[in-house]
DNA sequence: ACAAGGAGTGAACGATCATTCACACTGCGC
DNA sequence: GCGCAGTGTGAATGATCGTTCACTCCTTGT
């Protein structure tokens, strides 16, 4: 044999998936889906159209790795959140209100990444991370119940799909910040998004909490 | 000239049109946007592919038709419920798990006008129908607010859409009995579409509910 | 150097569909 | 019956993109 992977090339290789992926992210973070094709990906990640696919053995799969980096890591500070101690109400209004927070940064890619029509390969993929969103908020609404925080009527399940529901559509709804790409980074839209952000959380918690007859009933303290 | 439009030619037309529109919706509603295609909805319809576009200028607009018709019926519906008496929250409450239960009727047809990926120029005809039930919620909201059983310290227009958002994902999201496809017409599954329902009206309620202590501490009377 | 074989290339291919258009057909008034 | 003009036709067109592959270019061990 001629010829054996060294160190070198191995990290040329990985430096190439890098850059394919950094450019396929950076695409659909400023052009949504429809610039998501793969010979822009190509041409951003100064290659030929070619050299893609020795790295990916499709357009759903290079689009879904993107869509799963980037949700995953969202999925993670929601978790590392319901983790967190005390009691659950202010979990469940830190989580919902990080998570606007969070997305209001990148608009755009958000909203690809969460409601653009796309793909139905790729959109395969956002349920995956839907749900895994939507577990987390489920796990909060869990322990809330237990301590007896919440309500018991509703079945937590549908309750984090309907929680989760609701702010992704107050993030990316027609009245959301989304449409004025503007002055991103001005002190007026920061406290406005920070304002839909916590206004979206507080329905959130409402929408789970014990109607204060239960509260009454149950006087508790906290773990 | 020797011709001119009698009676029975455009009746005729006009039969055509509604086959068209009867074809297409019949489609979306059996195999979603996938099946949406030109040339099925002629055959559908039993005519050429061209003779579609002698009635309408583009596929987009076609099923933008589709969409609406639906879609206005549903309005239609919610602004009947909002617009009856009585205090806001059983309103409230009747026109969300109005709206489910309705949709559950044809799940494939609701998941396809409400969520499934399309073209963007359809997509535009689902945005303006959600606004319009949005706002149709922002009334009752409203009406709620002047009768002091509502909060104040959300914008209506974010608790409508949030709670749209909410009922929506809880209707067409993982969860939601739209995967089982089978046995539409049990008891059973009648049972759990209105338990279903009912539990994500009972969270739209809850939500925009005003909290005990607003109701105490500022008694106020409506403009 | 050199051969071996992996990596890079990008023009060409092919699949999918919306849309068109030259032509045939049909109902109409004379 | 005759011819006009609206209507129906469906094969052909064209545009878009994902994917391929025959070829060249490198890197590496000898």
């Amino acid at each position: 044999m001629a010829y054996r992977q060294t160190p070198a090339v191995e990290a040329r290789l990985q430096d190439n998936r890098s850059r394919i992926l950094a450019a396929a992210r950076a695409l659909v973070s400023e052009g949504g889906w429809g610039e998501a094709q793969v010979a822009n990906v190509a041409a951003a990640a100064g290659m030929a159209t070619g050299t893609v696919y020795r790295y990916f053995p499709s357009k759903a799969e290079l689009f879904a790795e993107v869509l799963s980096a980037v949700s995953q890591r969202e999925v993670d500070v929601l978790a590392e959140i319901a983790r967190s101690g005390g009691p659950a109400t202010p979990r469940l209004h830190t989580a919902v209100a990080t998570f606007v927070r969070r997305a209001m940064r990148n608009p755009r890619l958000a909203y690809a990444l969460i409601a653009e029509p796309c793909d139905r390969e790729i959109d395969e993929a956002r349920l995956t991370y839907r749900a895994a969103i939507s577990e987390v908020i489920r796990s909060i609404i869990e322990s809330g119940r237990e301590a007896n925080e919440m309500r018991t009527d509703v079945r937590p399940d549908v309750a984090a799909t309907v929680i989760v529901g609701g702010f992704m559509e107050g993030l990316v709804g027609p009245l959301s910040p989304l449409g004025r790409q503007q002055r991103r980074t001005t002190e007026a839209y920061r406290r406005e998004v920070a304002q839909l952000a916590d206004q979206i959380a507080l329905m959130a918690c409402a929408s789970v909490a014990a109607p204060p007859s239960n509260v009454r009933r149950i006087p508790r303290r906290p773990t």
